[in-house]
DNA sequence: CGCGCCAGTGTAAGCGCTTGCAAGATTACG
DNA sequence: CGTAATCTTGCAAGCGCTTACACTGGCGCG
């Protein structure tokens, strides 16, 4: 079922049915209605791969994200695929898992497409890919990693500030034991994270004790440190976690022990997905604008005239801080601890 | 850059290019170590769309569903998309949000971009459209809604059956008074499921009050129906919800009323997705074996040898009751019962 | 030493669609 | 009416790749 055959039944030429399919150029009323007619008869479907390949332009973007579980970066998808549909672009979308060996499979897959625009939201890179799409020519947006270049662009999110805002106000509440929760520590992007939250604990209070750890993102992965954390003998009054998927699991796992949230530990996220203010109790976070980012990336991906192709510009994001009931003044330590398996003996704290 | 400038900078012809990157018919080692490197250093990478337009197959996947944000679709597609990799396949997703004309268009990108198999896992449903795909003589698989036809392959849970368990733990557990929250009643395969559960609920116990309310899919849609209930006048000693995802906007609300659950009222969900486990309280809810599902749909649409390539079958998933911490014995009348602001008088129940 | 084979390559015909160019059909106008 | 201007439409050249088929040497064997 191709263009001829449509042709030869509404007795016109392929590029008369081109053109009406296309609704370019000047065809006669009653021509295109045939045409119309025959694709309505031969329930004829253009071959998008072939339409791409003549017209040059896909009209397809494409993006890379890191875990399409986590609602953080499906929310970024959703906002760029309805921006893209109102435009009249589809968005194609490849999951990492945070394995940069995925990253480089996708990147190709995303170029032999020959997608017209590519917004890589990950937390894993290589250098060498950066250097790539650089030279690809395509718009590329890169979400927290990379640097911009003249076809690139970059948004960033401030995240040391989003921190500093959730350190200062747990310093605030009396907290000085603290663990945080981060995962994949081999990726710099992430680990990155961990030394902010470090850099930053030490600054507010030098004699601060705390802790790190790293699991899978995700509840599990989040349920898994709490666990670490608990048996370790160390007991934070509040657990900083890396970003609120995994956070959702240290709220399991604290529950699960029995130890009360915000109580007797306080526990922040950050992203602010939208389950942040669904789990009990709703979690303290950092907010950051996905929607916000999700139209930025299509700003800088689909041309327009409203759209200054933001090439080569880096685009910073400020986060704020949502305080919800994860987080309260920290226990006094004269205050009764119930003592459960898990809080043992409070050793050292681990640097 | 193309096959051409790689063939001539490897001094060889396209044909031998393609044989090379393709890894068919034989080719002097020496020979295809130069075409290596002339794709190396050009930094080819062969564009998708012209090879499946000259191959003739795509070896690529499509998959629809409702919902992306729901994690019951997202684990279907995550198993899918691991076993299509597995065989060297990809997956294309979209998303309707529930909107018929949403899925037209779906679909017909899909078959525009002529995926090898399609996957429709959906809630709506337009009878054109099985028709549609009925003809277009890909291999198809419907879950939950359609019927099985020569090239399409039917996956159907028994929501009946997991529904009947729900009802039947409940009202063993004293439970009379019960409300059911579903999403989209426009939606027949979705309506279905509130008939069920009147059926049912009234087979369980003809006295049995029930009431039945429907919002947005998702934690929000759960949250303004547990409002809607409770604002009702009445008092439900359970809410059964149609899935999960609605089923933590419920519980939410529930604890932001102060209503204790499982003490004062029992909730469950259906689906039991990865969340239901880690949310407090833990949901009760009915398994769907979504790996199983998407394994399913791999051996359905993915040729090979093993798979039988089940054309026409229809499969019926069974489900199973994971009873956990959201639901226990119905509050005696006696009990007293916290006076909230929802809870002012308890008029009778809504049929 | 001649012939058949086969490994290794090249040639060229598409795949289904878009589009520049030009021919044929209409309409406008003097 | 004739001719120019304007519409409609068809022709055909690709887009980048795969692949059937043809061709070229080198080798084994009688």
């Amino acid at each position: 079922m191709n263009l001829e055959d449509v042709a030869k039944r509404a007795k016109v030429s392929t590029a008369t049915v081109s053109r009406v399919l296309n609704n370019v150029g000047r065809v006669r009323h009653t021509t295109s209605a045939r045409v119309l007619q025959a694709v309505e008869e031969l329930k004829y479907t253009p071959n998008l791969n072939a339409r791409m390949l003549a017209g040059g332009q896909s009209r397809t973007l494409g993006m890379i994200v890191s875990n399409l579980e986590n609602p953080f970066f499906l929310d970024i998808f959703r906002t760029l695929e309805a921006d893209a549909h109102r435009r009249g672009y589809e968005v194609l979308v490849a999951n990492t898992d945070y394995r940069p060996q995925y990253l480089v499979s996708s990147v190709h897959l995303m170029l032999g497409r020959r997608v017209s625009g590519l917004a890589v939201v990950v937390s894993e890179m290589k250098p060498s890919l950066i250097r790539e799409l650089a030279e690809s020519q395509i718009p590329v947006v890169f979400y927290d990693v990379g640097t911009a270049r003249p076809n690139i662009t970059n948004i960033k999110v401030d995240y040391r500030k989003g921190m500093q805002r959730i350190i200062e106000y747990l310093h605030g509440l009396g907290h000085r034991r603290m663990a945080f929760i981060g995962h994949h520590p081999t990726l710099e992007p992430l680990n990155d994270r961990k030394r902010t939250f470090l850099e930053l604990a030490a600054d507010y209070a030098p004699r601060m004790k705390v802790m790190t750890v790293a699991s899978a993102d995700g509840p599990i992965g989040g349920q898994n440190a709490a666990r670490e954390i608990l048996s370790s003998g160390f007991r934070p009054t509040a657990i900083v976690c890396v970003n609120d998927f995994m956070a959702l699991g240290v709220l399991r796992e604290l529950h699960a022990q029995g130890i009360a949230v915000p109580d007797e530990i306080s526990v922040t996220g950050f992203d602010d997905i939208g389950l942040a203010g669904f789990v009990s109790p709703a979690l303290t976070t950092a907010h950051i604008p996905r929607e916000e980012i999700g139209h930025l990336i299509g700003e800088a991906l689909i041309p327009g005239p409203r759209s200054r192709r933001s090439s080569g510009r880096e685009i910073r994001i400020d986060t704020g801080l949502v305080v919800r009931e994860s987080t309260a003044r920290a226990p006094s330590r004269a205050a009764g601890r119930r003592t459960t398996a898990a809080s043992r003996a409070r050793v050292g704290a681990a640097k």
